[in-house]
DNA sequence: TATGAATGAGTTTTCATTCAT
DNA sequence: AATGAATGAAAACTCATTCAT
């Protein structure tokens, strides 16, 4: 390997330690916290550095939260290839999609960057790509379980998946945002039962 | 009247003329360009005017919220009142919940907001009253339809206006970003169906 | 008077100190050391406050240069109502517009914002309208010279003012630059004999 | 020819490109946006290499613009060394040292360096220098012209030769800068009438 | 020669908020 | 009640420059 391959790939390395520590520390401190400067001191670099591959804190954010919902991405795949049930699939993928807990970094970002949306185009696109992935997903997850005979046939698909998928999002909100009786446990409960409803198992 | 009381009165008219123009701007620019000297000059006054009656820029988002909710409180209430059947009652309900559109401004707010709260105890406190009213009118309504054999005995009311809840506010955030297939027509059409099988017709 | 109009022209007066303090400061130190923090400590005030009424940097180095031009122009004008005979004026004008010496403020600031014409419209205009400015009172002060037979008849005065000022630009620019050899007074020297020859006095 | 002279010989090459390449950017773009990773980008090569031959970018500056000037040294070595009558000779000086039009260069990158030459020492030297070439070379075409009983005997020839040149930079600033009426057939005209002034041809 | 990762000082700008009048 | 002058902290961002490889 060349001394430049070797440089390119430091980089590589570099820029996803920047955007796990960014997450991290959305995670511990919010994201109003999350100064360039202060991102830079909890990974020993300077702030210049940081900005050196992203260009603004707004790309910077943006290429955090891709990263993020890519790891998820990543898991929603290998769910939908496991061999289970259409039901266990979709309660693994109710799982999957809540927010782990208070200040659950994917969600405090997203909450962070709906804000932004109207104002920012490059991340309008980057919602909309990655709330179809998760909308694909379900839709196959569910029209798998419709032909193995596990959930209704006749079931509409998509409808259905975009009122799971709504609910799940006002569910998440709530999670992360602390609301009086909007623990993770509860919520899922929340989402298990409504998704028995929505899409009724045989 | 006293002097006194016709200036009270002539304050309170000037501060519901901001709360109502504050919200009119976000609803046309977004929250991010709504500062306190922007709002000032739309309102024609300057921006220490507009803190001398709300202390802070926080307190007047927040005044602004409850003054937007105030009023769909008000409907809600009326709503509730009126002699309708359950079904057609809960069809209100969400023609009310939802954004009337691309920009709704009380959306607008909302979205806004939550991305302050975590940082903002008065305004989580806010939310969650609110939250609290639209939840205890939803039960009552569906309390009610139960009672009067509309909906299946047996419903677990709580629960399916938490659900139900939730999955407006997912709904309503699609639209009011804009989300491909997301405007309102459609999103009503999502509600409706999904309601239909959480709280089932008899 | 009201409260209201002291406040506002106390802001004006603020202003004008700060343009002025803006001038002087460049005179000592250069435009290059001109932060906005430097000039606000030297005006006792913060950086803030200077673009309170300035909005940027740009606009406040415009609005310097505006206004050392104005105080010029009102020179020019009395200058040119003076019962003198033209050799006279022409010989005061040539004072007038070369600059004072090494790092004369007025030339420091244009020499600056040539640079940053290209790329900013208003300050191209602004050039535009003060060289008008010279070029028209220029050109008044020839005609009547012609007209009172102190500057041979058929003269072409515009042609002979732009000349004439495109020289003192050269002049001046060596000047403030600190060319060898050219200082004040043998640049003075070099734009009356050329003045000379260019404008035959009878 | 050894393999060190021949990477010598490739390495000035290498330079040339650099310095051909910046005079090009800074013709289209402006010398404001001319950073070293955009001068890299252009050439296909890195920052960090410019200033490997360059050091600073203050001196790769000031080598461009000595290479620039260069050129016109050699063109106006030319020139002197033609066999032509005084006055066709003097109307070609006036053709070589005036902008080519808006954006030439040359001039832009005179008018930026201009406001940095307070600052930075070597520039002005360099300037000097090359000042002094062209003021040596205009005293030497004029002291030839009146030797050839061209130009009237007595001819102040220093003198005049620094006025025309200052009524050069003067016309060339206002064709650079794209002020009103001021292109480069109509500054050539002043350029020509002036001089037909300045320089009386018998 | 050549690269590109890394630095970090330095500057403008924004805006809620205060307060004398 | 109303103004608007004044504050000042905070933060993003730029870019020439260095240097290990």
């Amino acid at each position: 390997m060349t001394a430049g391959a070797a440089r390119r790939r430091d980089g590589r390395i570099a820029q996803e330690r920047m955007l796990e520590e960014a997450m991290t520390a959305i995670a511990e401190d919010g994201l109003a916290t999350l100064t360039m400067s202060a991102l830079a001191d909890r990974l020993g670099t300077s702030g210049g550095h940081i900005l050196y591959y992203f260009g603004t804190k707004d790309r910077l954010l943006l290429a955090a939260l891709r990263w993020s919902e890519q790891q998820l991405a990543e898991e929603r795949t290998a769910l939908l290839g496991r061999r289970l049930t259409a039901h266990r699939k979709l309660a693994l993928f109710l799982e999957l999609y809540l927010p782990r807990g208070l200040r659950d970094p994917r969600w405090t970002l997203w909450i962070e960057l709906w804000a932004r949306i109207p104002s920012n185009e490059p991340l309008r696109a980057a919602q909309q790509e990655i709330d179809d992935g998760w909308q694909r997903d379900l839709e196959a997850l569910l029209a798998k379980g419709v032909e193995q005979g596990r959930f209704a046939a006749g079931l509409e698909v998509p409808a259905r998946a975009s009122e799971l998928l709504a609910l799940l999002d006002g569910l998440s909100t709530r999670v992360v945002l602390g609301e009086r009786g909007a623990d993770r446990a509860t919520s899922l409960e929340r989402a298990r039962s409504a998704a028995a409803l929505l899409i009724p198992h045989l």
